[in-house]
DNA sequence: CTGGTTGGTTTTCAAACGCAACTTGGGGCG
DNA sequence: CGCCCCAAGTTGCGTTTGAAAACCAACCAG
């Protein structure tokens, strides 16, 4: 089966990793929430070569998950920024950097805290159900067949 | 820069994503939290080519993420189960699932829907502030240098 | 001793990646 | 005007990675 098969199969998660699963993707949108915005600066603070990130670019582009705007007529500039769809990736940047904060950051501690600016305050996000607010615990999470499965999703 | 080098940024999503961004490596995890343990039964249910497979499988033992473990003596027979540092993975896989559910599941709605067993409920997590509670709004959100950050993130 | 199952490895080929050089559309300087 | 610089890419070309299919080995069942 080819990667980019993932996108026909009935479940959300192979639909995602169809689009943000390509190598530097991540990445590039973490630079996005970072404020990153020109080509050259991304280029330049994560070392992508250009053609690369090029491409990204133009698929989250595509994807709706950036949106590219002239920022300056003479002589013309363009930035890239999130969308809503965008946006709403945050959590899975959230969850990588927060695993990645317990199992590789070594001794030295995580290289990015978060500050909540709403109140002020350092914090570590946490998952809670939306029903009754406990945190997540994946042993106590049982995925179930929704509306949109068509084939078993095996 | 090669790909394999994010393994060295002072940033936990580029390291995160050194391990998990190769191809397939998400979806064989979404298998593994559902339960699937065998190597048939996996290559089965993604119909992913059985070398990149066993590949992926072994990089997931030598990261911790799997534990591969015999079940059986005669035949020999194993199975890969998830450590406590691969639980840990649940919720990059619960964000990837929720937005694609937002953004790819069409009209029919999300294929997979989760069932939260302690409190017996369907459940949509969500990501709340540590300190206050209030949930996460990436608007709200600034990145802050941390103890492990020894080069510029960029 | 033939066939089937599990859990892979080998071989072969195509697609994706990475680098450096080049291009385009504009300055700015003397 | 002539020359050099910058941002934002594009092109050409060689290397790496990924994918498909075939093969292998241990075992069991009939």
């Amino acid at each position: 089966m080819r990667h980019s098969a993932l996108h026909d199969q009935p479940c959300s998660i192979a639909r995602t990793v169809a689009v943000l699963g390509e190598r530097w993707t991540l990445v590039i949108l973490r630079q996005a929430f970072q404020g990153q915005r020109r080509f050259e600066d991304m280029q330049r603070g994560l070392g992508i070569a250009r053609n690369i990130l090029a491409d990204r670019l133009g698929r989250l582009v595509e994807e709706g998950i950036l949106e590219r705007r002239r920022y300056q007529e003479r002589p013309p500039r363009h930035e890239y920024r999130l969308t809503e769809k965008g946006r709403d990736l945050y959590p899975v940047l959230v969850s990588l950097m927060q695993w990645g904060d317990r199992y590789n950051a070594g001794e030295a501690g995580p290289p990015v805290l978060l500050v909540h600016e709403s109140c002020g305050h350092e914090t570590h996000p946490s998952y809670v159900c939306s029903h009754c607010g406990e945190a997540i615990d994946p042993r106590e999470m049982r995925p179930k067949a929704g509306p949109g499965l068509v084939a078993p999703a095996a």
